[in-house]
DNA sequence: CCCATTTCTTGAACTAGTTCATTTTTTTAA
DNA sequence: TTAAAAAAATGAACTAGTTCAAGAAATGGG
């Protein structure tokens, strides 16, 4: 039952639903408090996937890592983000991708089975975690149709007028693999804007 | 309150959840049945994205416009899949997308706030959509994944493979614009794994 | 502080996929 | 059935983004 950061998390779910005190309580005894260092792994592939984590302090990233070798950035997560393996997480499965500290972090851990109690118990969390999986659905979609639409340099200017602090914070071969273009050519498209 | 085809909407639910007589009665109440024929729009750009569809018979797919005319197909629906702007949907803003029939077709059309109702008066479809809402992002993020790591030729051989009816029954141009390339760039891949 | 490692930059050759223009095939509707 | 329209195929020139290689700058640990 860790009392720091739970405040945090509390705000956010306040921002979709509104919690009583003994669902907080609930939801506090389920929390476990974590701290990674910067390049520790929360998870690798073939590890199991039981667990989601909200970002109290800190920057990750999950990326899934191709036979080829080439790194896929699929998700990024400051201070007030959820980071998991989502894919793995929600079919029981195995995870794929790398969870990965990219700055040294503190967590609050949810294990899968906990969650799914709390939300059988509790039609409010139940409610949360929908609407949450829902905006991060609408989010998936619109990076789809930007991947499908933009050219390299759009995408980054889109992403950096979302996620400016992002931008800040996390390094140049993430951010372009995240964005689906090889880190020499993001290393252009910013000298080019550098000069305008 | 539409016979026809509730009994596949139900047998689909009940993929994830349980539902009693009750809870079955009460969506039932909210389905209104609607044809459409090829060609239709369901909806476009501006207009309220206040429904989402479950077809019964048929094929649809939704796409963005971009501003240079070109088409980004985002999904494809065909029969027990439910199809809606759906990132308009759940932020209710005006759509953004065309929803086009591809095929004659028989829906059932939901809309947002007798869904919301429903969900709130049963929690068991606050779950059955929370379910839906995960699994469509896990879709989604996998669908990222693809468009950052493979060649052309990979992602139309494991959509196909996925897919196989899609690609059966969806113009070519659509299923281009689904896989981000050209019709014409479609069109050699596919005759290359011809001459193989 | 300094050496080692990691990250970023830059240039030049290259290629996967696009564009444009034309022809062929398929679908549609009367 | 046939004519018109829409969709698909094909070729050739082109380009956005990659790859490879090498140097410069930042970062980090002892």
């Amino acid at each position: 039952m860790p009392r720091e950061g739970v405040k945090g998390i509390l705000a956010n779910i306040g921002r979709y639903v509104s919690i009583n005190d003994q669902e907080a309580g609930a939801l506090e005894s389920i929390l476990r408090l974590r701290s990674v260092q910067k390049k520790e792994l929360l998870i690798r592939p073939g590890e199991a996937s039981d667990h989601q984590w909200y970002v109290v302090q800190g920057a990750l990233r999950n990326y899934y890592l191709s036979p080829d070798g080439q790194e896929h950035t699929l998700q990024f997560a400051i201070e007030d983000w959820f980071i998991s393996d989502f894919g793995s997480y929600v079919q029981r499965e195995p995870a794929t991708l790398f969870i990965e500290a990219l700055e040294d972090s503190t967590l609050l851990q949810l294990s899968y089975s906990e969650i799914e109690v709390l939300c059988d118990t509790y039609p409010v969390f139940e409610r949360f975690f929908r609407l949450v999986a829902q905006k991060a659905f609408a989010y998936s979609q619109k990076r789809v149709l930007s991947n499908l639409g933009l050219t390299a340099a759009e995408r980054y200017e889109s992403f950096r007028s979302l996620y400016p602090e992002i931008v800040q914070r996390v390094p140049q071969y993430a951010l372009a693999s995240y964005l689906g273009m090889t880190p020499e050519f993001l290393s252009r498209i910013r000298r080019q804007i550098a000069r305008s």
